[in-house]
DNA sequence: CCTACCGATCGGTAGG
DNA sequence: CCTACCGATCGGTAGG
């Protein structure tokens, strides 16, 4: 009986963090993680400010706690759908559509979320920036892990550099996020998309096997 | 004697506006136009919270005065050394090359500073955001037309797409900027550099014409 | 009647 | 998870 009420406490504590999460990276993708506030995320919820302190021990927990949430459903949106296209020039091309469908369709409504807090915290130090840091070199290391795929399964010269490549691959998807969220025009994607296949055309091994265009 | 007391007065408090946008400058660099509070620079800057407040009238005001104020430095540093450089490929790598310097000379102590307040204020709306998006729409224009000039000039093949070109070229530029900030990684800038050559390469009527190298 | 400030304080909210 | 508070600081305004 102890046990069943303690287990059902912390499944509603569970749910709750949850609702909190799914909130706060709402909040950060629009306003930033500087946009978090106990007693606003409380009110919003109908909760008490001290019961989300509860949860998550401080503000920078709780924006730890939702940088950790984002990079699932990054894992969950973007990676994972792509995880069964086969090595090669394809494959990056799905992944870079992937991302380029990720922040379009708004997973999060201010657009991609760690566009959003990577510019926030660049600049600054400590756990919060160190965090972001991380997601960010993964996602760096994921993509140009992906182009050396590609060039090892044949599908790419091997005159392409891959660190460069992601790069380049990088700087265009981040722009179009920043021109859509910023102006409201989604043509940035189309430009990204050109952009990127315009790359990949260039060092494929079978540029007619890659798609005419990318996403939009 | 009245008038040279009033003259005073006023030269004061222009040279007090100057202090205080040189500073608003740096601290939003780095933490954003939301770590601007009045107290803050009051404090910061031995003056008093209302001085402050009088000389810009609202938060918001200081807030939009520190993005025009940013504004005249950009055209300064970036734009007016180039621009005796005259018209073809090798301007829109000058162009490049001083923006690169901008960023990696830190003009601004959290590099540049529309990278910072355009993510910061992207998703919002209200004067601010028109501010900033604004002068985003502005550097944009600017970079397409120098691109466009280049064209005419003759420096560009026909093909070259100056609304394409210039999206390709500024994406490499804010990446570069936004890797050295987070991981203080200059080794970007030789990304980007060896991105927009190869872009200015491949639509230049005389490739060889470009510098081996742009800043680095 | 103007400016560029001052010390003090307004109603609210921050993290804890 | 709650109410009830703390030291401090927020943007903004009072009279002088």
């Amino acid at each position: 009986m102890g046990t069943a009420r303690v287990d059902g406490r912390v499944e509603r504590g569970n749910a709750t963090r949850r609702l909190v999460l799914g909130r706060t990276m709402e909040i950060a993708s629009v306003e930033g993680l500087g946009g978090l506030s106990l007693g606003r995320i409380a009110t919003e919820l109908n909760l008490s400010k001290s019961g989300v302190f509860a949860l998550f021990g401080s503000k920078e927990e709780l924006q730890l706690a939702t940088v950790r949430a984002a990079g699932s459903v990054f894992a969950a949106q973007v990676v994972e759908p792509v995880r069964d296209v086969p090595p090669g020039a394809g494959r990056v091309a799905a992944l870079c559509a992937s991302w380029l469908a990720y922040s379009r369709d708004r997973t999060f409504p201010g657009g991609c979320f760690f566009a959003a807090v990577t510019a926030e915290f660049d600049a600054r130090s400590g756990p919060v920036h160190d965090a972001i840091a991380k997601a960010h070199l993964d996602w760096t290391a994921y993509v140009e892990e992906t182009v050396r795929e590609a060039r090892i399964a044949g599908g790419l010269t091997d005159g392409a550099d891959p660190a460069q490549l992601a790069f380049e691959l990088i700087a265009l998807m981040e722009l179009a996020n920043l021109y859509s969220v910023l102006h409201g025009d989604p043509a940035a994607y189309d430009r990204a998309g050109t952009g990127i296949l315009s790359r990949l055309r260039s060092v494929a091994t079978d540029p007619a096997g890659l798609p005419e265009r990318l996403g939009g």
